[in-house]
DNA sequence: CGAGTGTAAAGTGTCAACAATTTAATGTCG
DNA sequence: CGACATTAAATTGTTGACACTTTACACTCG
């Protein structure tokens, strides 16, 4: 034990409860897409499962509302979010601004340590990425951008990010990156670690900044031609 | 009228419910201090002031939760957040970049009736500060940090960046300016506006940003001289 | 007198029932 | 046959009661 100072220590009263964890359950079954986007939730249905009373899931839905996961509207229930894509790019926008203020932290207080593991997560991408192994680019592609902003130090900045890439999950189209996409994005993801590495705040903002931009820029011109897919069959 | 396609409009349906309006309610009464920081929610107690039972109460309390603005420890109680100065350091830090992209974004946006306004708080601010009188100073100033996020026209941001203004005011301390802060203070602004007047999103980042940077130093330097204090006193 | 133990009160957690509203279904009339 | 009113079913909104946990208090013993 860690001894004196923390005399009486509480930490193992109970941590969790019951809205708590449908909120985790429920938010999983959402981003799983075990609750389909759009759809209504069905609060009986859903405390029916569970094998738990209705209240526990109102104020699970609460949270999520909160969250932004799910919309409340009085007397007509719950609904699971759906994002158009005006939404994804407002989203998109506030993220490489959150994202940038990450690297440009980052490159004021990395250590060797974090430098390295950049390193490391840049060569595997590189590796993935002229290989076309999409499969394996998409969970490093992740790791890396997560890494930067965790590393960043500041948790807020750490739980607004996250929320709201958990928030983009809920816009099912464009996640996608084809053919060379990979090979462009990545060398955006080389400038932003040297950037780091040469412990320039400004260009690892600007460098962090632009790629998520690029980004939005890319899901924008594939949801256009979605839409005019779209549009053909109509 | 925009006509045919809206055939069934039910955007009159209601648009509130008991725990939205209980959400409200118990927010302001944190804000305006009713509800003293770090104290304790009596759910019961609670209930009974508005005359209604605990389930809707606690609904409030957990969408307040994910706010930010109350913690819920379980079978312990709800607690107004209280935040020490390294979160707010944090908040102050995010509050920055978010504020510097919706100047970054103005600046590439704005219209000749924004810039005007802007120049009128500008001038209104600059006679409030030259006389030094405090009460004229903070509305105005708030009113011109909301009017650039407002205007930047990304809803999400403004969003993020008003949730984040709320919570900042959970800390009491260090709100206030003395003496010749405001003038500076107000000279960083003449350099937002000036920037976004010649339209260089760079530069009005740049100057944004800074600027709540430089109201997290004085905070800073002003929570380091009360924490002398409060040594001296002990 | 102080530390520790046991008990009562207060407060939170959960539930099931009832009220109010919305939605779906049925029937009626032009 | 289609639009409209009416009724029934399904679903959300709210409540009061009860179970469980924590906290406060009195008591005992060293």
């Amino acid at each position: 034990m860690s001894s004196s100072s923390a005399a009486h220590d509480v930490s193992f009263l109970r941590l969790t409860s019951l809205p708590m964890l449908l909120e985790r359950e429920i938010e999983s079954m959402i981003l799983d897409g075990r609750l389909s986007i759009g759809g209504r939730i069905n609060e009986n249905q859903l405390a029916a499962t569970f094998g738990v009373s209705r209240g526990p899931v109102r104020e699970a839905l609460r949270s999520l509302e909160a969250l932004g996961l799910v919309e409340l509207l009085p007397n007509r229930g719950v609904f699971i979010r759906s994002l158009d894509i005006a939404q994804v790019v407002e989203m998109y926008g506030v993220r490489a601004a959150l994202f940038g203020y990450a690297a440009q932290l980052l490159a004021s207080r990395s250590d060797a340590g974090e430098l390295a593991r950049l390193r490391t997560l840049l060569d595997e991408m590189t590796q993935a990425a002229q290989a076309h192994d999409f499969d394996r680019y998409y969970p490093l592609n992740f790791a890396f951008h997560d890494f930067i902003v965790e590393q960043a130090g500041n948790g807020v900045l750490t739980a607004q990010y996250r929320g709201l890439v958990k928030q983009l999950r809920l816009y099912r189209a464009g996640n996608l990156m084809t053919g060379n996409t990979l090979e462009l994005s990545n060398e955006e993801h080389a400038r932003i670690v040297a950037a780091i590495e040469q412990r320039d705040p400004i260009a690892a903002y600007q460098t962090s900044f632009d790629h998520v931009e690029r980004g939005k820029e890319r899901l924008l011109a594939r949801s256009v031609s979605l839409a005019r897919a779209e549009e053909r069959r109509a």
